[in-house]
DNA sequence: CTGAAAGCGCTTACAG
DNA sequence: CTGAAAGCGCTTACAG
């Protein structure tokens, strides 16, 4: 292995072995290498190469021979050596914002899953919503030479996004508005997700309306862009009625989405009057619960909460939260194959717009009169 | 790239700009190499290697111009070049049981940064809790030539153990007993922890008490470790007390932890009386949390619960979850010296075995007489 | 402080 | 269907 300083001992200079050829004592990995098996199996390293990479120019009992002391030997191919006599490597990287939060923990789980199916192996990275750490990760990405990357962030940041572009590697971005040949976007449509959320409390009767938002940068940079969305979905959906009638707030909430929520909420109860809260995703759901039960309301009696995401807490929330159902194994594989044709150099796919879904449970309800 | 099938074309085979060694425009990741930098900052790979690598003997000028041209070229090193050449890695490979329980998850991402403290980037694996995907990803592992695997995992592959041990790759577990001169194990007292948890609710005054465990295996196969030693700790804690008195009943309940709570809190309603409920992780209390209330009984008045693990849902149920801690950012700096320290070839670090707390929130209290 | 040369363990045309 | 040879892009003694 790789981790003695000793100098490798093992090149027979002693010359006693030499002819049986038997590493079998070195089973330590990375110490038994191609031209050991092809000794064993009497065959040459470039047919043992052909059965690893099941080219079809092997005769089936060659084959199977070789199969068999690889198996005898224990041996695993060195992915360096290969990697870098191929010049290309089975990786796809991830980046996600937030491993936490189970959306992304959702996204990145089916993408491993996803790309495992068309023979990938998935490198993940986490950037904790910083701009830096993505730089940080595609840059960790390009040293290993990902066949392409899937930037599945809401945070963004331009100089992560010019390494790609400059490093012609093929990245596929969650709902952005980056592109270049070998970068392509799938969107979720979560613009029509709000709409069709505010709409469900509209049309229960909710008008006095609070929006939580859950930022995670600096108040300097741009909102995030499916925040935008999202709140473009927020205002068509007030739009159908009468802007007159209508009690609006929105609070943005920076820090861990749960406890954004919940302060949010509290700062909220004490400014003003509402009868539903929007989250804008499903942790800030919790949290806003969470001060909500804690000031003594219920839900969904004396308050509706609508979250965002479907992601699997909602239905042991109590009560179950109605959410936006946003398509995450459609996701997964739309990403893996748009990732996919670009790197076979199809050119580029179509971009994908994904449909947003309401999910009914019960934490919505008529308000009640007052 | 390593995506293009076009055989490679700038071998300057036309010998035209051979004398400037521009290879400027050659911007994708991989296409420019040491050699390139080494001729602009004109001085011999070797150098180059050496700023790279921050080995001591480059002058401060040369260094700043080699630094100046790598920058300028935008030059990412082959990290599968120098893997091969080095014939060692800076990865450290993490296998956990299930990235969507927040337990886990907290643990790979406190891995992470603590490996990347040391150096090392870090490759993520997640088992589902199934024995063979343990065995595939040491396999992955083995094959990335990781410096040192974290095997983070409740279910346990003999066969993955074994892979590891032939391997020479240094590995620690999780509260396990496997061991070899180049693998160990860091435990976290969850004897201890279920011993307090229980003697908590005892103390309260509760007798008949509900144990909700989830395997996630066969009950082919020997029960999980930390599971029998949770319930050594628990029968411990009644022990203390009249065995006479006691009404416990104990169901272990697969599938996923939240669902796996609820589904055994429905049936114990059925088939027992119980006044708390002490479940194996903080998931599965979740879902004991839900099926509680949805029967309509309120938490702590009628029933008290318990969970385990004290992951960030705690905070944020209603009420907030009483739990056991397990001190997720001790056992990752402890695992990642461990590692450190057979990586170095320093032998066996001694193993640590880290004490479980009891956090104290509002889902227990006295049982109502009745 | 720096360079020339060998080698890491594979894969891939190419020739048979 | 199989083998000999060159090469992938680095690092590391070693010599200066």
């Amino acid at each position: 292995m790789s981790t003695s300083p000793r100098p490798d001992a093992s090149n027979r200079s002693d010359g006693v072995s030499r002819a049986e050829g038997a590493p079998l004592q070195a089973r330590r990995a990375g110490r038994i290498k191609i031209q050991d098996v092809a000794r064993l199996a009497q065959v040459s390293p470039s047919t043992v190469s052909g059965v690893l990479n099941e080219k079809s120019n092997v005769r089936p009992e060659t084959r199977q021979r070789v199969l068999d002391v690889i198996a005898q030997l224990g041996y695993t191919p060195n992915i360096f050596a290969s990697n870098l006599a191929r010049r290309s490597t089975k990786l796809i990287g991830i980046i996600v914002s937030d491993l936490l939060n189970p959306f992304f923990a959702e996204i990145a789980a089916a993408l491993d899953a996803e790309a495992r199916k068309h023979g990938y192996e998935t490198f993940l990275a986490s950037t904790s919503f910083h701009p830096d750490k993505q730089c940080a990760a595609v840059r960790q990405m390009l040293a290993l030479r990902v066949a392409g990357v899937a930037m599945m962030t809401s945070e963004n940041d331009p100089e992560a996004f010019s390494l790609l572009k400059g490093s012609g590697t093929p990245a596929v971005y969650l709902d952005n508005n980056h592109s270049a040949p070998h970068i392509g976007t799938v969107r979720v449509d979560k613009r029509h997700g709000m709409f069709i959320a505010v709409q469900h409390l509209l049309e229960l009767g909710h008008r006095k309306i609070l929006l939580i938002k859950n930022s995670q940068q600096d108040s300097a940079e741009p909102p995030l862009l499916s925040h935008q969305e999202r709140q473009i979905g927020f205002d068509e959906a007030l739009h159908q009625y009468n802007p007159k009638e209508m009690d609006v707030h929105v609070i943005d909430e920076p820090g861990d989405p749960a406890s954004a929520g919940m302060r949010a909420v509290e700062r909220a109860l004490k400014q003003y009057r509402f009868t539903a809260v929007v989250a804008i995703n499903d942790l800030v759901a919790l949290g806003a619960f969470r001060a909500l039960q804690a000031a003594g309301l219920q839900i969904p009696q004396d308050v509706s909460v609508v979250g965002f995401d479907n992601t699997y807490l909602c239905d042991f929330l109590h009560p179950p939260l109605t959410t936006v159902a946003t398509p995450r194994a459609d996701l997964a594989s739309n990403v893996v194959s748009m990732l996919l044709s670009y790197i076979r150099g199809d050119g580029a796919p179509p971009e994908p717009m994904l449909p947003a879904q309401m999910v009914l449970r019960q934490s919505t309800a008529t308000p009640q009169a007052t």
